[in-house]
DNA sequence: CCGTCAAGACGATACGTCTCGTCTCGCTGT
DNA sequence: ACAGCGAGACGAGACGTATCGTCTTGACGG
C-alpha cells in the first residue's frame, strides 16, 4: 500500500516540485492542474499521486521547501520601527501581485483541506509569528512591553488585521496602514498604558 | 442577452436560494453542486444560470438574503462590556460547526472570485463592521474614546486577530480570546493611554 | 370585456468538455 | 525480480451550453 521512500526518485521529486510552483505563478492555483504539474516535470501522474494527495499537498510541500525553518527580525532597539518593518515588508509582499497570488493558493488550500490546514500553520505561519513574537520577548525584557502582556495575542493582533484587509479584500494595503497597525498595538502594551485586564 | 427581471419566478428564485442553503448545511461547500441545487429547487440548470454566474454566486445570494441591511449593537454605556458581547457572539459563530461551514463557504468564494469580493464584503462584512464603528463613535462622543483613533483601523484590529485565528486554524475559539482582545485594543484607544502616534 | 397571440422564462435533459484519481502497461535501475 | 518509473487510457462526475415543449404574462383587437 505505502511506497517505500528508499526507493524514491530524488529527481523527479525535485521536478515536480519546481513545476508546480512554476506553472503556480504562471497560470495561478484555480487553473493549475496535477495533469499540467506531471507534463511540466516530465513525469507520470501516477508518481504524483503515490506521493501527495493532490495537488494541494504538492504545492504547500513546494512553497514549505522555500521558507527557512527559523528566521528572526531585526533589533535595533526600536520596538515601533522594527515592527513597522516587518508590517511593511507584509503589506508589500501581499501588494505584490504576483507573491500575493503564491500566498493566496495555499490559504484557499488551507481553507478547504483541515488536514493540510495543520502543516501550512506550522511549516509556513508559525515561523513568522514566532519570530515576532521572539522580539516582543525582547521589548518585554527591556522594560518596554507591560510585563503582563498575552504577546501570543499581541502578535496575532498585529498580523490579523493584515490578514483580514488582504483576503477579504477590505481595503488597500500600504505602509500607512501597516504603521497604524502598529501605533496602536505599541499602545495597547506600553507599560504605562496599563496593558492588563 | 440579459433576461429581464420582471418576468422572473420568484417561486424559482426562493426555492434555488432554499436548496443552496439546505446543500450547504447538509453535505458541505466543496461537494455542492449546482445540478443539485437544481434538483433540490425542482428547477432547471438552466434557470440558476440565466440569473447566476455560478454557485458562488447562489450561495452569496442565500446568504446574504438572511442578513439584515443595518443591525445594532447595544450600548450600555460601558464599552468594553459592549464589544466583548459582540467578539463573543462571533467567536461562538466561528466555534459552530455548522455556521462556521456556511461563513467559510463565502469566504472561500471571496479568495478565489474578485467579483464576487466586492458583494460579499457590501453584503455581509460591511454591516457588521459598520455597527460596531458606530458604537466606537459613540464612545468617542463620550469620552471614552481617544479623539484621534482611526476607528476603522480599530474595528479591523478587533476583528481581525478573529478571523485569522478562525480561517487558519491557528488555535482555539474561546471567549477569553475574545476578552483579551478586546482588553488589549480597549487599552491601545483609552485617552489616557495616548493612542495617537 | 375577453379571446388571441407573441415573447420570454420555465422545467427538463442531452451534450461535449474538463479535471480528477485509478488502473494498466512496459521500461529501468538496483 | 522487484518496486518505482513515464506514459497514457479510462470511468466518474461536474461544468456550462443548447434545445426541446410548456406555461405565464401582457398587449392588442374585436
Amino acid at each position: 500500500m505505502t511506497p517505500q521512500p528508499t526507493r524514491r526518485n530524488e529527481q523527479s521529486r525535485r521536478a515536480i516540485l519546481a513545476a508546480a510552483l512554476e506553472l503556480l505563478t504562471e497560470t495561478g492555483y484555480q487553473t493549475l492542474t496535477v495533469e499540467a504539474i506531471a507534463a511540466r516535470a516530465g513525469v507520470g501522474k501516477q508518481t504524483i499521486y503515490r506521493w501527495w494527495r493532490g495537488k494541494g499537498a504538492v504545492i504547500l510541500d513546494a512553497l514549505a521547501d522555500n521558507v527557512p525553518a527559523a528566521l528572526a527580525l531585526p533589533d535595533t532597539g526600536d520596538l515601533r520601527a522594527d515592527l513597522r518593518e516587518v508590517l511593511r515588508a507584509t503589506v508589500a509582499e501581499f501588494a505584490d501581485p504576483r507573491l500575493s497570488a503564491t500566498t493566496r493558493a495555499i490559504t484557499i488550500e488551507t481553507l478547504a483541506d483541515e488536514d493540510l490546514a495543520g502543516q501550512a500553520r506550522d511549516r509556513l505561519l508559525r515561523p513568522q509569528l514566532n519570530a515576532v513574537r521572539a522580539r516582543l520577548e525582547a521589548a518585554r525584557e527591556a522594560g518596554q512591553v507591560s510585563p503582563d502582556a498575552p504577546l501570543d495575542l499581541v502578535v496575532e493582533l498585529l498580523f490579523g488585521p493584515l490578514y483580514h484587509r488582504w483576503l477579504l479584500r477590505n481595503g488597500p494595503l500600504t505602509d500607512d496602514y501597516a504603521d497604524g497597525i502598529v501605533d496602536l498595538v505599541v499602545a495597547a502594551v506600553t507599560p504605562s498604558a496599563g496593558a492588563g485586564h
